[in-house]
DNA sequence: CTGAAAGCGCTAACAT
DNA sequence: ATGTTAGCGCTTTCAG
């Protein structure tokens, strides 16, 4: 039945067409699945195929067509549930369409960043999501469109790059969880993120690089000082971007004189760390300390207290951000679109009252 | 400085060659990074291309030199945070050797790995690495020696297969929690996994098609049977596949007239539900009943009790298996390798004696 | 050290 | 409906 080939004889269009007596254009046509052949061409090309077992070059294919059928995702780091679920949205939605996903973990380094999307569009994908370590940074991002591929950016926009967004709607997100601390009688509210400084130390909303966190901290801090109980930069830590960062930073929160009462975490690894810690230390919650997280991460569910978050739709975030590059793959030539997905506040138990 | 091109004209070799006024093969010689060039023509040439805004096509360069600097990995689900951890060692070790990586996600699906992997393979990955959702299937991946390409299999081996591996030892592990759950009174010890079989019952461990969890069922009954609490499997529960069906599961089990005393989560993920649906019981754990899972999970040491936990090295099972990939591409052509990287018990508290 | 020419495997006009 | 003929952008002999 099945003809064994010498493994390094890659067997061609041209092969198949020579073995079913025809032209090596209409072989390109059934094998390609283009242009109209006739029935009984067509089976003889199919069965020449198999009998030599070809196998298609979607390289040469590319190479003519200009189209890869390959997008390229560049995240932060595909090890944050957050981000996991994220691809896996892209990916559903990609492979649906009947394209590849390249992925590139940027492991929120700049440098790394740049060099992936060079490669990526070296490698000719049809376009790109990635969710940018630096808001600051554009000169590599605006080289995507200067290559002619779409670009979206995943819940991190960039207000200086006219291009597709996906993102959630933090600010607000923000706002909300502070004025509900706040309507909790809280007055001593920090925030923990991942994202750094120059200095590893917060003095201004300028400093911090990743969007989404920014427009947060800014939302963080406008309703702190409007209900009186700012300066709100005292209270903000960055560089939570490892467990032992986190839990040093939380050390030292915890353990100062005058403690916050509550913490909003950035994400949930850093909410797991906080939380880990104030049971380390044998702090009450939420009696002597309340925590909120952004990112309903699973677990948020299972502890006791049980976790109050911002919940995110972070799989339809990546959905979203796939169907619209697909669409601008598709030829739509509308100007950009800032597409924002709407948070919850999901009240669980870890929110106590002062 | 900046010379703007038009967009829909890719500058090749052949124009900045022109404009550098050397020939084709020389401007690719420098371009390229190979051969030898003189100092004076190698500067025109780099300073050609960048007034022109030249960028390398990958994809002509895959062609002619028959290699794509690209690795396919295929998981079963990138949210899961096993899979997660791997992908991220994998993608570490890739990016620095050079790779890039394409990911595709079976979902856990037989027919969409089986799609995957042609299109890896036509897309002309240089090698892959596979998480297979069955065992009893291997004809796609024999495709893939067939095609020249090599092949490492991650966290589930298959016998059939003569190929790279790098798994856990997960029929020890199993044996041997099941071992410490028998010394601590258990006689009523549930198994539960997301693997399915075709009746959604469990009645041999021959149904069990993904490799790891089979292994683990073996050790588990082996014991068991050993410690005369046998027949062993009318406790082992198949399809917990989705949290819902996760949750019925257990509250099945939970609300039988014998329920177990002791139960092992295949995966983190069940361990979860399980964890939700107990304590909504009200079933105290670890009193009326233990937890154990596979997977050391970040949230599994937070929860109350903290749940005890076979630690599986993860990330290092990625790395390895990207490290073998890349030996093969470099040539290595020793006989197939089986790594298998050893668990660890984390005793935390969700185990409790009868 | 550099250039000319021949492909890699496929698709895309253009004929027939 | 099918065949002919050019390429796609790059690397790679093989000369010089």
């Amino acid at each position: 039945m099945k003809e064994a080939q010498p493994k390094n004889t890659a067997v061609t269009v041209a092969d198949v067409a020579r073995s079913a007596g025809v032209s090596k254009a209409t072989a390109a046509r059934v094998l390609g699945g283009y242009g109209t052949v006739s029935d009984r061409v067509r089976d003889a090309v199919k069965a020449a195929a198999k009998s030599l077992d070809y196998r298609p070059n979607e390289l040469a294919r590319s190479m003519t067509t200009g189209r890869s059928g390959t997008i390229g995702v560049v995240v932060g780091d595909i090890e944050n549930p957050f981000f996991g679920s994220a691809v896996r949205g892209i990916s559903e939605i990609a492979r649906a369409a009947g394209f590849n996903v390249v992925l590139a973990n940027s492991g929120e380094d700049f440098e790394v960043e740049r060099a992936a999307i060079k490669t990526l569009v070296a490698k000719r994908v049809d376009g790109l999501i990635v969710s940018p370590a630096r808001q600051s940074e554009v000169d590599h991002l605006k080289e995507i469109g200067r290559a002619g591929r779409p670009l979206v950016l995943l819940d991190r926009a960039i207000g200086a790059l006219d291009v597709d967004t996906v993102t959630t709607d933090d600010r607000q997100a923000a706002e909300n969880v502070t004025r509900l601390l706040v309507s909790r009688g809280h007055r001593r509210i920090a925030y923990v993120t991942a994202c750094d400084t120059p200095t590893h130390v917060y003095s201004h909303a300028d400093e911090i690089s990743t969007a989404s966190v920014r427009e947060r901290i800014e939302g963080f801090v406008r309703i702190g000082e409007e209900a009186g109980i700012g300066p709100m930069a005292q209270w903000i830590r960055v560089g939570a971007n490892t467990p032992e960062a986190t839990r040093r930073l939380t050390m030292d929160l915890l353990g100062s004189a005058a403690p916050p009462s509550a913490i909003i975490a950035s994400d949930s690894l850093i909410a797991l760390e906080v939380f880990k810690v104030a049971r380390e230390l044998g702090v009450d919650m939420p009696g002597a300390l309340s925590l909120l997280t952004f990112h309903d991460a699973a677990w948020t569910a299972v502890t006791s207290p049980p976790v109050t978050v911002v919940r995110q739709p972070v799989y339809e975030l990546g959905e979203a951000a796939a169907r619209m590059l697909i669409e601008r793959l598709n030829g739509e030539q509308c100007p950009p679109r800032h597409l924002v997905l709407p948070t919850q506040l999901v009240e669980r138990g870890s929110i106590g009252t002062v």
